[in-house]
DNA sequence: CACCAATCTGGACTTTGTCTAATATCCGGA
DNA sequence: TCCGGATATTAGACAAAGTCCAGATTGGTG
């Protein structure tokens, strides 16, 4: 399956998003790449050539991928929010130096002994940070 | 012991941190209430009644005592980093609703079969949340 | 074509945090 | 005590990420 923007359009269908043309674009930049992407990355990739999205859809259309579940947040830089196209549970390590976030495989990592949760509430999700640097 | 400002300049002291007014009353704000807070909010308590402390103190201050080892950042809200008065290794619970962060004892929780890291790489640490919902 | 709802847009605005140049404080030595 | 330099604090300008809004575009449908 190639990341096409016909089958980008389809996979916003499947999401129940209306398939317009910003949002196949900003969809097809984090999903050709597979990257962990910031809203000023893809406003940088959107627009190469000319300009065609402006900032406020860069925001609501990335609001609106995370509200229908077709992406993920990480929040790691304090900075910047990075969008994640890959939804299925994983980690995450963070190079601290250069910024560079990349994925790590759930399904070897075990995480026990975490306490029951208070009353009423539920999980949302449980992140795992790892932060590297460089050694000196 | 009771997180007196006096124990507060020996603190610093023992950090190699010079204790001056201001850095003592910040870190009285975090330590007599073992909570996390924003610099924001440390600022409004450094400042309740009368003014003393500028947000450029507080700010250098937060980023100093970090750099000493005497707090610890928390990434977990895009919007603002919260600083934590507790350093020994632990994780977090945070109640997205109401934006309220506690920690999870790590004396419990086992994390196992991590990748091994890149080479040449050193983890800086490793952050493990809870982000959690009032069930609807 | 005319209409309506959904979408997009520029630009003002807010918030968190950084930077800088001027001032204040502290401390050791004469 | 007075001086001089180092350290610390400050106000306010600035920057970057993100939000908001009122007006313009778009894309069907009758
Ligand atoms: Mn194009
Ligand atoms: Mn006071
Ligand atoms: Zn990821
Ligand atoms: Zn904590």
């Amino acid at each position: 399956m190639h990341y096409t923007r016909d089958n980008m359009a389809s996979l916003l269908r499947s999401h129940d998003i209306n398939p317009t043309h910003q949002r196949i674009e900003i969809a097809h930049a984090l999903f050709s790449r597979q990257e962990h992407l910031s809203a000023d990355q893809v406003m940088a990739i959107v627009n190469t050539r000319h300009s065609e999205t402006s900032k406020a859809t860069v925001y609501n259309t990335l609001k609106l991928f995370l509200e229908k579940g077709l992406v993920r947040e990480v929040i790691v830089d304090p900075s910047k929010v990075f969008f994640d196209p890959n939804t299925s549970p994983h980690h995450h390590l963070y190079e601290i130096d250069t910024g560079h976030l990349s994925d790590i495989d759930a399904s070897h990592v075990q995480i026990s002994g975490l306490p029951p949760l208070p009353d009423g509430m539920v999980t949302e999700g449980i992140d795992l940070i790892v932060r590297v640097r460089r050694k000196a």
